[in-house]
Formats: structure tokens, sequence, C-alpha cells
RNA sequence: GAGCCACUAGCUCAGUCGGUAGAGCACAAGACUUUUAAUCUUGGUGUCCGGGGUUCGAUUCCCCGGUGGCUCACCA
């Protein structure tokens, strides 16, 4: 076949797969090859300063020759001179190239950069007679030839699918999602800092488990291979860290992916970081000490303030916080005081009359006291707790891995940190009984015989923990991502993960 | 997993009571040496999400499917 054939091959491919914006820039790029300025070749830009350097620093540099390098993003052409602008990581910087700096063709070259590309620029920096702080051009090099139209500049993207598949472009045209993930990065850094300062030290367990154990979740399953077993993706660090208690680190955190096999909303993604912290000798009264001025520090350091507006609604993190024990949520939101109810046949009538029988997770036949305590406080009492709220003293029977109050049996030494009526943290005195440890597994293996396929998984090693002995110990989880959705106004958790769950187009 | 809604140019969106479609931005050509959503003139954008049905004719009506959003369920 004649090369022209093949020729018109390739281009009728082209017209199939492109459409005309595209095949343009191809077609640039193809004419900057044959004249030997192949962008793609470009191995490095010693840029010697950011648009940020620039612009805090402009006394300094005024009339000085730097050279900085961005995506260019506008393009204002006048004849034979044009402003335009350019983004680095900090921000924008205005370009003015004028034919009397760069002569005719590199001013001809300039005007058929398109949006989207990323160049070099050396120039003298200056202000315009308008005050903005710009660089006059006196050379420029095209690094990367962009092949796609960037979103329309005033709109940005905004189709949700679009913006979340394409993170990438989103975050090129969409400011506030860079604010928001830059914020991400910061709230992350500051509890770390928070927890180094107080001697904690950050570990990693495994991610891959022959057993998912710490939260009541269905798991993903996957397969070794040279093994051939199949491993779990855990959905919590809590048995892994508990373990190291007990070898003697007596402060331990993780952050981390937890993976949960459940439904995707704008508050769950299968995959959502977590922060999990355990301190020897310490309870649960000192987990909410911890737990809000933890909070209350990552504001001051992030955003420099406690309040924030979440969705409208102003909510003041500031230590200390509302503590109210479930029982008394319960009487004061839906007016039932479980103190005064001794069967459960009673609570059971109660739930008929308060409608939280769709609320149960069993049949009502099946359900004591403390299903319809838990089934009255979510329907009644949690969308009151607007204000940062830690409610306290959970039924023994849906906390597996907590301490029985001592004075109450039937309660345990378990809080649950609710903000916005959503849950941000969780936190117990840790059980330390092997002995009881052991039988509240073997509960969760005969819960899960009847069908709850998220009761917890028995762990023999970690028992073989707790009887090698575990100090009393304090235990606190917060969902990072949720806290990251209150201090960025984020209305999805979809807005505070990078690359959230998507299902693939075909 | 269920219900409701959306899907039209690269992007943001109009529109067609059923007769194959428009605007702005972006793009192309021209004018313009301090603009910043630059401006002015001119021009072309397209599997109207996919498949089937009804119809002389479907982007529009109906059914099935896809993806997403919201609400609910599960859950943190």
């Amino acid at each position: 076949m004649a090369n022209e054939e093949l020729n018109q091959v390739e281009l009728n491919q082209l017209e199939e797969e492109y459409n005309e914006l595209i095949r343009q820039r191809i077609q640039k790029l193809e004419e900057l090859k044959e004249k030997g300025q192949d962008p793609f070749e470009i191995v490095k830009y010693d840029r010697t300063h950011t648009s940020k350097q620039i612009k805090d620093n402009y006394e300094e540099l005024e009339n000085k020759t730097v050279k900085v390098a961005g995506r260019l993003m506008s393009k204002r052409i006048h004849g034979k001179a044009g402003f335009s602008d350019i983004h680095d990581r900090y921000g924008k910087l205005q370009l003015y190239v004028k034919i009397d700096n760069v002569g005719e063709e590199k001013l001809k070259f300039f005007k058929s950069l398109d949006l989207g590309d990323i160049i070099g620029v050396e120039g003298e920096v200056f202000k315009t007679k308008t005050g903005e702080i710009s660089v006059l051009v006196k050379d420029f090099t095209l690094l990367t030839k962009s092949l796609r139209p960037l979103p329309e500049k005033w709109h940005g993207l905004k189709d949700p699918d679009l913006r979340y598949r394409q993170r990438y472009v989103d975050l090129i045209v969409n400011e506030n999602v860079r604010d928001t993930f830059i914020k991400r990065t910061q709230i992350i850094k500051a509890i770390r800092k928070f927890l180094d300062d107080r001697d904690y030290i950050e570990v990693e367990t495994p991610i891959l488990s022959p057993i998912a154990g710490g939260a009541a979740a269905r798991p993903f399953i996957t397969h070794h291979n040279a093994l051939d077993i199949d491993m779990f993706l855990r959905i919590a660090t809590e048995l892994y860290l508990k373990r190291l208690i007990v070898g003697g680190f007596e402060r331990v955190y993780e952050i981390g992916k937890n993976f949960r096999n459940e439904g995707i909303d704008v508050r769950h993604n299968p995959e959502f970081t977590a922060i999990e912290l355990y301190q020897a000798y310490a309870d649960y009264n000192d987990m909410m000490e911890l737990t809000e001025q933890l909070v209350e520090f990552v504001c001051k350091e992030v955003l420099g303030t406690t309040k924030v507006t979440y969705q409208g609604t102003e909510i003041d993190f500031k230590a200390p916080w509302d503590r109210i024990t479930m029982k008394e949520a319960v009487k004061k939101y839906a007016g039932i005081d479980f103190d005064s109810i001794q069967s459960d046949e009673e609570a059971r009538e109660i739930a008929k009359k308060m409608k939280v029988e769709d609320e149960l997770k069993k049949e009502l036949k099946d359900c004591n006291k403390a299903d319809i305590l838990v089934a009255l406080f979510e329907t009644y009492a949690e969308k009151h707790l607007i204000q940062p709220t830690f409610v306290l003293d959970y039924p023994v029977e849906v906390s597996p891995l907590t301490k029985k109050k001592p004075n109450d049996p039937a309660f345990t030494e378990r809080f649950e940190a609710y903000v916005f009526g959503r849950e941000i943290a969780n936190a117990y005195s840790e059980l330390n009984d092997p002995i009881d440890q052991k039988e509240r597994f073997l509960q969760q293996l005969r819960e899960r015989e009847l069908g709850d396929d998220e009761a917890y998984m028995m762990d023999d090693d970690f028992i073989n923990a707790l009887e090698i002995g575990m100090p009393p110990t304090g235990g606190l989880g917060i969902g990072i991502d949720r806290l990251i959705m209150f201090l960025t106004d984020s209305y999805s958790i979809r807005d505070v993960i990078l690359f959230p769950t998507m299902k693939p187009t075909k």
C-alpha cells in the first residue's frame, strides 16, 4: 500500500475517533514535530519562581527576569500583543506578550497555543496599569501540547459524573475543588501533628487479612493464589492495633483506608479513610477529651477558627462538647424512660407505639430492650444532635469489643460523637477480658448463623493476645472523610475523595 | 437493592405540542500593542446516551438497557 493511502486510512481513523477540535490540536502538534519542536521531547524546565513567589515578593522582583511555568488558561490577543493567564499550583499569573519583545514569528506561535497547553516562560516581572502583577514575556517554550479542549471557562465542569471520573479536569478548572483537597491534606497533617506531639506512634497494619474484624460490616473478599486462601480487605484496624497495645506500644494510631462492601451514597464510599488510636491506661472519658481537643486543634490549625458553616448551619467545634447518655437522649427526644422499662415484652410494646418497627434489623418478636433503645435513639434523637455531642453508654449487645459499665453491666463504656445528626467518631473503654471477649465473639457467631452476615468474625489470635494481657485501654475511631466534609462544607463524601468509587463505563 | 429525575456541540445550557436542532464559551479566518468573562466582523460544530416499538416520519411518544443525581434501605 502506498504511503499516501496509508495516511488517508490514518486520517479516516482520526475522523472517527476525534472531533474537529482535537484533530486541529493534533495537526498543530504534527507541524511542531516537523519543525523539530516536539514538546514531548522536552524532559524538564528550570523555573525560578512560582506564581505565589512572584506575587509575594513583587518589590524585590520588579523588573527582574524570572522563569515560570504553568497551564495556559486564557488568552486575550490584541493584534501585535496579548494577555494570557497561566495557572500553577498556587494559582494564576498573567503574562503580557508583545511583538516588540518576542518578534513576529514567536508571537504567531503564541497565538497558536491552545488553552490547556503547558508552557515555560522567561520574562520580566512588572505591574500593568491596572496594577496586576504580571510577566512581560521575552521567550517561552511549549512544554506539553494539550490535545483535548478544557471545559468552559466561566461555568467550569459541572456534570458530577465527569467531575468524579475525570477529577484531573475538575481540579484544573474548579478552584474550590483544589481548595477542598488541599484542606484535606492539611487536616490529616494536623491530626498527625496533634498525636505525634502527644507521643503516639503511627503504625501500619494489614489491609489484606484472613479475618475481617473490628466492626460490623460486609467485607470485600479476594483470593491469594500462592497460599490458595480467600482473604478479606480490612473493615477496621481495631484488632491489630490492640495487639500492639498488648505488645507494649501504649499509644498507637493508624490512618488508612477501610473497605466495606456496602451501598454508595452521599455519606458512604466503599473505601474510606479512618483513624483509629489506642491509649493504654485510659478509658472512654479520656477518649472524649482527646476527641474534642483533637478536632478543636485541627479546626484552629486549618481554618483558624472552631466555627464552621455546614450547609447553612453554624457548628462550633470548640471543646468541651455536650455529653448525653443514650438513655437520656431517648428520654429527651422520644419521651421514653428506659429505666422504668422492666421487660423485653414491655419494650416491644413501646416500639409498636413509637412506630420504630421498620427501623429494627430483626423481627420485632426477636428484639430485646437494647435493640429498641437503639432504634428509638436513631429515629428520634440522632437528628437533633447538630452541635458536636457525645452520646454515651451503648447497650452491650451492639458493642462486642467494649467493656461493660462496672455498675450497670447491660451497658458499655462506649460513646459516639455526633455532628449535624451524623456519627463522626466511635470510642470505647476497650474490653480486655479474654474470657468475656471470647463469649462475645461466640454470641456474634450465633448471630451470623441466624443470617446476620455483618456479625463479627471469631479471631482466635486476638483472644490469644488478650490472654497474654492487654492493659486497660481507651480506643477511638474517627471517620476522616466525614470530618473533612464538615470542615470543607462538602455535601457529598465524593467531594472529599479524589477518586470516588464509580461504576466503570462500558 | 427500590422509587423519582436527568442525559442535546469539547463545556454550560436552550429547544423541537412528532417533520434530523440552537445560544454562549471554546475553535477557525480577519481587525485590534495594557486586557482580565477583552472587544468587533465572519464561519463550521452534533450517533440529540444505546437498543427496540408505534408512526409515512422519533432527539421528541412508549418499552428495555446504560451512566449519573436525589430520596429511601444497608452502613461509618
